[in-house]
RNA sequence: GGUCCCAUCGUCUAGUGGUUAGGACACCGGCCUCUCACGCCGGGAACAGGGGUUCAAGUCCCCUUGGGAUCACCA
C-alpha cells in the first residue's frame, strides 16, 4: 500500500476528527482504537508517515486484541496522579474533573495515585491537603491512598522494587543502560558550550551510551532513544501528534539515589495499575513520546492519552498563587459549593451546546473528550463567580439543608456561637437570590444575630436624620398595632403612606437602616416577621432617637 | 533556537461547506421596585491576515502573523 503525501495528511486529519466517534460508542470498548493508534517507527520520516494508516482499519487489526480483551476492559480505568503540593491547584481539580467524569459516566474505575517520588517536594500534610481538596469536592476514588485496592501501593515512593525490576528489564534488553557522567560534568559541559557559543541547546553526549563495563559506582539509569523515526500517537482531545525522534535525547529514569524520575514511574505504574486512559495537562504531551518509548520498549500496550488545553490566568500567563485562588481550598474558604466548581471548572475546555449549567449527573451523562476543545482558556473570576451564583441560587442544585449548613459554618466564623439553624432556614428564601456564596449569605443575615445592628455610618448618615424622625414615627405607631405578619404589615404600611402622602422612599429607607444598619436589605416585612416584633420596635425606636439627634 | 500544539465577541464557548455567525459572563440602556438583589426586555461586541480548493469556506489545504507548551539527575 503507498499514499501520496496529500493522502497521508488527509487521513491524520481525518483520525484526528474521528476520535470523538471512537469514544462515544459505547458498544464498542472505549479504547478500541488504542493498540492500533501508536506507532513507534524506525525506517525514518517516511515511516513514520505510513503508520498514519493504522487508526483507520478499526476492524482490521485492532481485532485480535479484542477478542483477547477481558470484557472487565471494556470500561475505562483512569487515574488521576497529582503530585503532593500543598494544595490541589485547580487546573489539576480540572484534570481530575475530567478523569472522573470519564470513568464514572462510562461504568469504570477512577484511581487516584500520588507521584512522590521527590522527597524534596512532598510530606505528608501536602498529601493531604490533595486528598482533601478531592473530598470536598467530591471526586471520589475507587483505588487509591485510604481506600487500598488491587493494584497498590498508590504511593510511587512505596514501589521502588517495582521500578527497580523494570528497569533491570529495560537495560537487560538493551533500552536502556547506566551513565556514570555526574550531574557536575554534565553542567560544565552546558556552560562550556554555552560560552562557546550562546545559542547552542546542550544536549546529552551519549557518552556512557556504549559503554561496555558496568561498574557498580554512583550512576543514573538513561533510556535509549531510537535515533531516528518518528513516534507518534492518536490523542483523545488533540487527535495525530507526530514527533521525530532525534528530538529526544537519552532521558534519566532512574537517579543516583536509585528513585524513578516521572517518566518512568508513570508509564510503569500506569501499566501495573491496568490504566486505559491517561488524562493530563497540555504540558506533559511532550514527554508522552518518550512514555511510549518505554511501552514499546517493554513490550506493553499504550494506553490512551487525553491532554486537557491549560488553564492559563486572566493575564494569560500560568495560573499561579498570585493570581488569586488556585487551591480548590480557598474555594471552599470562600463559601462556594463544590458543585458549582465543578461545573466552572467542567465548563472550562469543554461544552456541551449552549448549556451553562450541570449537575454532576449531567456532568457524568454528557462528558466526552470529543467535546473537548483544544484552544487554552483563561480563568475568568467572573464567570466563576455567576456558575458558583447561579448553583446557589437553584434549591435543585443546592437543597436547602445544605445551603444552611454552608452558611452556619460562615456564621459562627462571624463570632457567632451556635447560631440559630432555623431562622437561617426561615431567612433562605430571602438570601437565595443575594448571596454570592455562603460567606456572602453570613454576611446578609448578620444583623438578624445581634443584638443592635452594627450601624453602616454612612446609610444612618443619609437615612437616619432628623427630617426623618417623623416618618419613622408613624411608621412605628403603624407597625405597633400590626399582627406581625409580612402582608398585614406591607397594607398597613401601604395604606398609611396613601393616607398622609408620604413618600414610600422616605420611609422605608430610614426604617431599614434602623432595622438592620444597613441601605440594603431584603423586603422589609420579611426582614421585620424575621426579627420579630419586639426587635423591630425596639430597634425603629433606637433609630428614631438617632435621627433626632443628628445634626443636632 | 529545536520540537510540539493552538487561533470565533473583552472572557468561556456553539458551529463539523450553504447560519441574519448562536449562547453564557462582563458591559450599556429600559422595565419591575421600599433599598439591594433576583427576574424580564433590548443593545453594542468576534470568525488574526493572505493565498488556494469549491457553485459555495468561520468550517478543507498552504503560507504568514500571533500565542502557548516543552527541551532537567521536577512532575
Amino acid at each position: 500500500m503507498s499514499f501520496s503525501s496529500v493522502d497521508l495528511v488527509n487521513m491524520g486529519r481525518d483520525c484526528a476528527r474521528d476520535r470523538g466517534a471512537v469514544c462515544s460508542n459505547r458498544a464498542l470498548p472505549a479504547q478500541a482504537s488504542a493498540p492500533g493508534s501508536h506507532r513507534v517507527s524506525r525506517a525514518g520520516p517516511a515511516g513514520g508517515f505510513l503508520s498514519c494508516e493504522i487508526p483507520l482499519p478499526v476492524a482490521g487489526f485492532p481485532l485480535l486484541w479484542r477478542v483477547l480483551t477481558p470484557l472487565a476492559m471494556a470500561t475505562p480505568r483512569v487515574r488521576f496522579a497529582p503530585s503532593p503540593s500543598g494544595y490541589l491547584h485547580i487546573g489539576g481539580a480540572r484534570t481530575a474533573l475530567f478523569s472522573w467524569l470519564w470513568a464514572r459516566g462510562q461504568g469504570g474505575q477512577f484511581i487516584l495515585r500520588v507521584e512522590d517520588t521527590d522527597q524534596e517536594r512532598s510530606s505528608v500534610d501536602s498529601v493531604a491537603a490533595v486528598l482533601d481538596g478531592m473530598k470536598w469536592l467530591g471526586l471520589d476514588w475507587d483505588e487509591g491512598p485510604e481506600v487500598g485496592g488491587p493494584n497498590g501501593p498508590y504511593f510511587q515512593s512505596e514501589r521502588r522494587v517495582l521500578y527497580r525490576e523494570k528497569t533491570d528489564e529495560l537495560i537487560a534488553k538493551g533500552h536502556a543502560y547506566r551513565c556514570y557522567c555526574t550531574k557536575a560534568e554534565l553542567d560544565a559541559q552546558r556552560e562550556a558550550l554555552k560560552a562557546k557559543d550562546p545559542k547552542a541547546k546542550f544536549r546529552y553526549p551519549g557518552t556512557c551510551r556504549d559503554r561496555s563495563d558496568t561498574p557498580d559506582i554512583p550512576h543514573v539509569v538513561r533510556f535509549k532513544v531510537p535515533s531516528s523515526g518518528r513516534t507518534e500517537f492518536k490523542d483523545l482531545v488533540f487527535g495525530v501528534v507526530s514527533t521525530p525522534n532525534d528530538a529526544q535525547q537519552d532521558f534519566v529514569i532512574v537517579r543516583p539515589d536509585g528513585f524513578p524520575l516521572y517518566n518512568l514511574a508513570c508509564v510503569v505504574d500506569d501499566h501495573e495499575m491496568g490504566i486505559t486512559v491517561v488524562a493530563r495537562g497540555k504540558d506533559h504531551i511532550g514527554n508522552t513520546p518518550q512514555q511510549i518509548m518505554m511501552y514499546e520498549a517493554l513490550g506493553w500496550d499504550v494506553p490512551d492519552f487525553a491532554h486537557l488545553p491549560l488553564m492559563l490566568s486572566s493575564k494569560g500567563d500560568k495560573l499561579s498563587k498570585r493570581h488569586a485562588a488556585v487551591g480548590v481550598q480557598d474555594y471552599r474558604d470562600r463559601g462556594f459549593t463544590p458543585d458549582g466548581v465543578l461545573n466552572y471548572l467542567a465548563r472550562f475546555g469543554w461544552s456541551y451546546g449552549d448549556q451553562e449549567i450541570f449537575t454532576r449527573e449531567e456532568l457524568q451523562k454528557y462528558f466526552s473528550w470529543d467535546r473537548v476543545g483544544k484552544a487554552d482558556g483563561k480563568f475568568d473570576e467572573r464567570k466563576f463567580a455567576d456558575v458558583a451564583f447561579e448553583h446557589l441560587k437553584r434549591p435543585e442544585l443546592t437543597g436547602d439543608d445544605a445551603y444552611i449548613a454552608g452558611t452556619l459554618r460562615f456564621l459562627e466564623k462571624r463570632g457567632f456561637e451556635s447560631p440559630s439553624a432555623d431562622l437561617v432556614a426561615r431567612a433562605l428564601s430571602t438570601i437565595r437570590d443575594r448571596a454570592k456564596s455562603f460567606e456572602d449569605a453570613a454576611w446578609h443575615l448578620d444583623f438578624y444575630f445581634r443584638d443592635e445592628p452594627e450601624m453602616d455610618a454612612k446609610a444612618s448618615k443619609k437615612f437616619l436624620k432628623p427630617d426623618n424622625a417623623q416618618h419613622l414615627e408613624g411608621f412605628h405607631e403603624i407597625v405597633a398595632d400590626c399582627d406581625w405578619d409580612a402582608e398585614i404589615l406591607e397594607k398597613a404600611v401601604t395604606d398609611w403612606v396613601a393616607e398622609t402622602g408620604v413618600k414610600m422612599k422616605l420611609v422605608a429607607q430610614p426604617a431599614r437602616v434602623a432595622l438592620t444598619g444597613r441601605s440594603a436589605s431584603p423586603g422589609l416585612y420579611d426582614v421585620m416577621v424575621l426579627l420579630g416584633k419586639e426587635r423591630s420596635l425596639s430597634r425603629v425606636l433606637a433609630g428614631i432617637e438617632i435621627a433626632k439627634q443628628a445634626g443636632g
